[in-house]
DNA sequence: GCCTTTCTTGAGCGATCATTCAAGTATATA
DNA sequence: TATATACTTGAATGATCGCTCAAGAAAGGC
């Protein structure tokens, strides 16, 4: 039997994630990951395969925390608590290395389509609304979220919201937390029934 | 006098703009520019002098058009009117290459810090939302918004979800024309006065 | 201690990056 | 028509891109 690698696969994949997910696919080069994960090309090409490969694995580790951190909310506040504290946990979290989402970032900046990347973000993104529709579905039971809302549309525009509030708090003259607040502070209007549409 | 160029310098700054508006700034090469410009190198440095200038030119164009599109339907809709169309009006322009914002895209890409580009970028961003605010102030000079909000936190607000909106309508799964009107209907509720913080 | 297997190293690959510049071309004035 | 003044062209620059590969180093099985 022969050596074993002297690198954690783990650990260099959240270091990756964290390099790509604030310089993004173009602006991290192979020098940088060299760099960042202590790795000469050899090592990197035997380990990950390509720099695509990587990053692909890190899109997927990014949206598995995401969505970890999400059920951690749901089992400590329920589901309409989780809906409503999310929007602060996700521009709060200390060891985060950009507020914006990786994965609206990738699709911004590869397309989604013609893409693989970028379509493998797109799809993350789908599966996080599938999420949400979930939660106020359960809040809708829960009789939290008056039965007159159409599930799928509060989470397609939740998550509309969270992209938003993510991009703003990525500029330093903004207060985000407001906007934070104010994402849940609007969850609580909808107790009341639906009224009808004025527009 | 010697001879004059064969171009329109405009005309290859809106070019410009949506190339780089639709593939970013590193996704957008010197040769993607001469083709869709039509100008070898020499001209090209002649011309503009650099990538980043007209990277420079082309995002003043295009905060200047977007300043120009809400002015026009707050003349024709007035204050309140404007706010409510320019979510719909923005994800539905015919001719626009990119739903996403490019200042948003922009400063995603380059940060804002540390970057000259991604700074004018957020400076063309805190200019809307002035912009914004303006006008949620005359909504509610004409009794439209009740004059207990806050005009600069309700245009920090819109504009965080005109940013989300925007992205969710670069994906084709998403139905953001239902965002944009849930967004302008969302105004309606300003008539009556601002309820207690309950969260 | 030897051998096999894997990991590590780093020079170097062709391609592409933004940019330069000297030579050629066209035009308005004199 | 001659001349001065741009504008146009495109080959070439050095740097950097992602990536390859042959050689050396380390470690478990015998």
């Amino acid at each position: 039997m022969p050596r074993k690698p002297e690198y954690d696969r783990d650990v260099l994949i959240d270091r990756a994630r964290d390099l790509f997910w604030q310089n993004g696919w173009a602006g991290t080069s192979m020098k940088d990951l060299e760099r960042v994960l202590g790795l000469k090309p050899g090592s990197f090409y035997a380990a990950f395969g390509s720099k695509a490969a990587l990053f692909a694995l890190a899109l997927d580790r990014y949206a598995e925390t995401g969505a970890k951190r999400l059920a951690a909310l749901e089992e400590e506040f329920g589901a309409f608590g989780a809906l409503q504290e999310y929007p602060r946990a996700v521009i709060s979290s200390p060891d985060a290395k950009a507020r914006a989402c990786m994965l609206a970032k990738t699709v911004l900046e590869m397309g989604q389509d013609a893409d693989e990347i970028g379509a493998r973000a797109s799809k993350h993104l789908a599966t996080m609304e599938r999420r949400f529709a979930e939660l106020f579905r359960a809040a809708q039971s829960a009789q939290q979220i008056h039965a007159s809302y159409d599930a799928n549309a509060l989470a397609r525009r939740y998550q509309s919201d969270l992209l938003g509030l993510r991009i703003s708090a990525e500029r330093p003259d903004t207060d985000a937390n407001a906007i934070a607040d104010d994402i849940a502070e609007s969850l609580l209007r909808l107790k009341t029934p639906r009224a009808d549409r004025m527009v």
